[in-house]
DNA sequence: TCTTGAACCTACAGCAACGTCAGCTTGCAG
DNA sequence: CTGCAAGCTGACGTTGCTGTAGGTTCAAGA
C-alpha cells in the first residue's frame, strides 16, 4: 500500500505520516524499486492508533510512551494508567478555565449588545479593564 | 521605566514585551543615551490590553485588529463585537468538545481502575480501537 | 572615582505539530 | 510510450513565544 492509499484509509495526512515517522512513531516501512514507501496492515494498525490518541489530545511524547508500553508486554498497566489519567486531568482543568473564560468574553460582548449604532463600544474598554476581570489570570490555552 | 519594570508590573516576561514590539503590538519606545528601551504610562496601559486578551484567548492577530480599532475613534463598535462574538464562539465550540473528550478520557482511564496488578491493561487496546469511540473525530485542540 | 554585577541590548536557534513549497523521480493507465 | 498523478527529499513557514551567546549599560557600593 503507498502513503496515499494509508492516508485514505486512515485520515491521516501524507505529510503528517511522514512526519511521524521522522520523529520515531512509525517504523520506516519497506521501499518500491523506486524508492517509495509500501505499507501493510501493523503500519495501520500502528497509525490508527496514533491518529486516535492524537484526536483525544495525547501528546507526541504521550503517544510515544504509550506505543513503548504496548511494544513491551503487560507490565505496562499502571504506566499506561498514569499517562492517561494525568491527561484527564490536563483536559478536565482545561475544561474549567474554558468556562471561566467563557463567563467572563459573554459579559464582555454582551457590554455591546444593545444597538446596532446607538451603544458606545464597552469592549475595548472591558478587554482594557483588569479591574472587573473574574478569571484566573493563566493562559487558557 | 525600563523593560524590566514594565514588565514586573505588567506580568509580561521582558522577551515577550520585546517580541510583541517586534510584532507591531507595542509601538517602539523611546531609548535611553544608550539604547536601552524607556517605557511610560501609555505602554504599560496598552501592554495590559495585549495581555489581558491574550490571557482570553485572543489571537496576536485579533489583537492587532482590535488595538487598530481601539486608535481609531467610535466607529469600531460592529467589528470590535464581531471578534469578541466570534472567539467566544469558538470558545464554546472548544468547550463541547473537550467535554466529549473527557467522557471518553474516563471511559478508558476507568477501564483499568479495577486493581493494581490485577487489571489486564486495557487502556492501549481502547486507544486503538475506534469502534468504541464515540466523540467525533476532529482534533479537539 | 572606580568597580562590580544585575539588567539590558541584538541576533539568532528552538519548541510542538505539522503545512507548504520547489524541483525532481516513479508508477500506472491509456 | 507517453502523460500526468502521486511520490520523493530537503528546506523553510506557521504561532506565540522562550532561551542562548556574546556583548553593552546602569546604578549602587567601596
Amino acid at each position: 500500500m503507498p502513503i496515499g492509499a494509508l492516508a485514505g484509509q486512515t485520515g491521516v495526512k501524507v505529510e503528517t505520516i511522514r512526519y511521524y515517522e521522522q520523529v520515531g512513531l512509525l517504523p520506516e516501512p519497506e521501499r518500491s524499486e523506486g524508492n517509495q514507501r509500501r505499507y501493510g496492515r501493523r503500519h495501520r494498525e500502528r497509525l490508527a492508533f496514533i491518529k486516535h490518541a492524537r484526536d483525544l489530545g495525547f501528546t507526541v511524547e504521550s503517544i510515544r510512551a504509550l506505543l513503548k508500553l504496548s511494544d513491551k508486554p503487560n507490565m505496562a498497566c499502571d504506566d499506561a494508567h498514569a499517562i492517561a489519567s494525568a491527561h484527564l486531568g490536563d483536559v478536565r482543568d482545561k475544561i474549567a478555565r474554558l468556562r471561566l473564560l467563557e463567563g467572563e468574553l459573554q459579559r464582555i460582548a454582551a457590554s455591546c449588545l444593545g444597538g446596532v449604532n446607538a451603544c458606545d463600544c464597552k469592549i475595548i474598554e472591558a478587554l482594557a479593564d483588569h479591574a472587573r476581570c473574574h478569571h484566573d489570570h493563566g493562559r487558557v490555552v
